[in-house]
DNA sequence: CTTGAAATCGCAAGCTT
DNA sequence: AAGCTTGCGATTTCAAG
């Protein structure tokens, strides 16, 4: 279903590249790569149609948008049943706040990434969304000091 | 330093559908916000130049590029002093599995968003770049069953 | 902010190897 | 089958009102 996918040096190329800044030109593509612009539209192209490619996301600074806080949240849904996760997801997703979520194994069951005006506010969100609902057994806060991106993501080096 | 930006009705209404899919056309951006394209042009240009566009990301499907299985690492370093956390961000975010990183308060001090091909080589991850460095206390590994992302990114309702 | 025109880009068709 | 070149329509971009 998700197999890893058979990609050469130039589909690397333009992968390390697009990533870096994924509205490069075909044309400064071809340039930096060495192959003609239309090659990289054909490339661009079967990355997309066989899932390597899942799309353009603009990065947005959270602190530029009044949200100058941000914090993950662990929490332990209880009980851990269908019925009662999928509707959790559903809301956790949906709040302004949040920007990632995560189901995980171990103790804590879920990891919300969320962004915040204030402690105040933090507090709120965590009060009102979260320990409040029935199954919300546990949460645990911690702050954000400082995030980075990593490099671009490839292949294991062996490769292929 | 990153003080809240003030953006208006067409801003906001912009950086939504942006954020929905990063490579629409000003054209498009125009017919759907009610402004002439170059507004647009004007506007994701300002938006761009105060910081609050930080750059269009490609989003990468780690499973079909050999990377089925992601974990959180959350990382003790002790000692936790700046001569020895400035080198171990650099070597972490140097790491070719590592997706994010995350300085934290709580017990904890860092969490790895990590992507790597199997469990063997998970297992090898956490042996070979961080239980086996002299700086690091404790490593606590959970996989990821799942994630989401959610909705964009906008001001406080009350903002503006 | 809009209009309008020029430069650039995306994209498909045809050609070559 | 894969890549290159060409050309047209769409888009971006800039100057002027």
């Amino acid at each position: 279903m998700a197999d890893s996918a058979v990609l050469d040096a130039v589909d690397l190329h333009i992968l390390r590249l697009l990533q870096n800044d994924a509205r490069t030109t075909y044309r400064d593509l071809a340039a930096e790569v060495g192959v003609a612009p239309s090659t990289c539209l054909d490339r661009v192209a079967r990355l997309r149609r066989i899932g390597v490619i899942l799309g353009h996301q603009l990065r947005v600074d959270p602190a530029k948008l009044g949200r100058g806080i941000e914090a993950l949240l662990s929490v332990q849904v209880r009980p851990h049943r269908r019925e009662l996760i999928g509707p959790f997801v559903d809301r956790i997703r949906a709040l302004p706040e949040s920007r990632a979520l995560f189901h995980l194994t171990g103790p804590d069951d879920y990891l919300v990434h969320v962004a915040v005006t204030d402690t105040a506010d933090l507090q709120r969100l965590v009060l009102d969304e979260f320990t409040s609902q029935r199954e919300v057994a546990r949460v645990e806060t911690r702050l954000i000091f400082q995030q980075w991106d990593c490099g671009p993501l490839l292949p294991p080096a062996s490769g292929r």
